[in-house]
DNA sequence: ACTCCAAATTAAACAACGTTCAATTACTGG
DNA sequence: CCAGTAATTGAACGTTGTTTAATTTGGAGT
């Protein structure tokens, strides 16, 4: 097997995504290129195309990369938390922390659009739905007779509707003004939620 | 004035506009293209130009129209109810249809980027934040007594909430399978916040 | 009616994009 | 040491947004 370099097919492919997020990090997303990803690597755009099957490819690898570093943070954070209720709450904060801090990252992995023929690759919803089944676990926890299928309900509404004030916060479409923050608006939907969850 | 053919500026601009809505409702926006817009009304990209600043500029202008046209939906559909909790309702039912039934217009509107150096004009945000004034005003009329700061708080959480939601389901990211659907989960949300609402 | 000017419209060009592919380079097994 | 195979490149293709010089046109002024 001649290869030129000293990297192997997987190493190109780790630096590849590695520069792809640095770039998303510093200058958008919207602004990634094939071509800078290659040269930022010192190679060319072919290489990069004998290593990943599209630009989608990568754009997939990178987002898969990116919720596993979010789910990392989040786990780490919420771990300690005794109680069911305070663990929902840090992840909540521990989200939006992510997003904030990361807001191209984060984005990229809900505006991109997988090409409409090929398929989807498992991996992504499975790990977007991580975060889901999270939510429900400690849900369960809190009322243990609840049917499954009202605990994912609501996991589904509470994280969904978390997802919606990021998601317009980050987008600079939410007024965010006077007494507003991100986290009292998170607070406001989690208190609702839970509540109705306990009380019915 | 020497103008080549029967359209004035103002007129090419709204063939324009339609055009591209037509296409983003047919064809997805993800391929829209100033020169399908263009050669789909009879001119060149020259003239979009000499009518348009930029293509965003030509997107905005449809975004600004696609979300004129989902408040008149909305607000057609929500006068006639009596009780300012069902219309809370109502507008987040017509809100999911018109999302559901032009899901491309809707996506869009969320979705496009406006250029970062040009300043976003005051239209967009004003229009955007017309959906949230309408669930406040039938908040306060749930409760006359309440701040307006809080009042405003609630309405954005729940319209957020309700928003992320839409966004999930429309790009394939939410799980709904078996007994789930966007109107259950809507509900579930306006019946906590609305819970919270009243009881506190 | 003729001219001429200003506005409208076009065609062509530009750089950059994703993508493909033939040609070239470098390594490794025999 | 040679041959074959894999890696890498460079150039090409079609398409994108955008700009500009060149054209065409209709109407105002005489």
């Amino acid at each position: 097997m001649g290869r030129r370099s000293d990297h192997s097919r997987d190493e190109i492919r780790e630096m590849a995504i590695a520069a792809a997020a640095k770039h998303v990090e510093t200058e958008g997303f919207q602004s990634l290129t094939a071509r800078k990803v290659a040269s930022s690597i010192g190679y060319t755009v072919g290489t990069l195309y004998h290593v990943f099957r599209n630009f989608d490819d990568l754009v997939i690898h990178l987002n898969a990369q990116t919720i596993d570093e979010m789910a990392v943070l989040i786990q780490r954070n919420t771990r300690r938390k005794r109680n069911p209720e305070n663990r929902i709450r840090a992840m909540a904060e521990f989200y939006v922390k992510y997003a904030t801090d990361h807001p191209d990252r984060w984005r990229l992995v809900f505006e991109h659009q997988a090409p409409r023929g090929l398929p989807t690759p498992l991996q992504m919803k499975e790990r977007r739905d991580v975060m889901f089944e999270m939510v429900a676990d400690n849900l369960r926890e809190i009322s243990p007779g609840r049917m499954s299928q009202e605990v994912d309900h609501t996991a589904t509404a509470l994280w969904s509707g978390i997802h919606g004030i990021c998601i317009l916060a980050l987008t600079g479409k939410l007024y965010l003004g006077g007494a507003f923050s991100m986290v009292k608006l998170i607070d406001t939907l989690i208190d609702s939620v839970l509540n109705e969850f306990r009380t019915r």
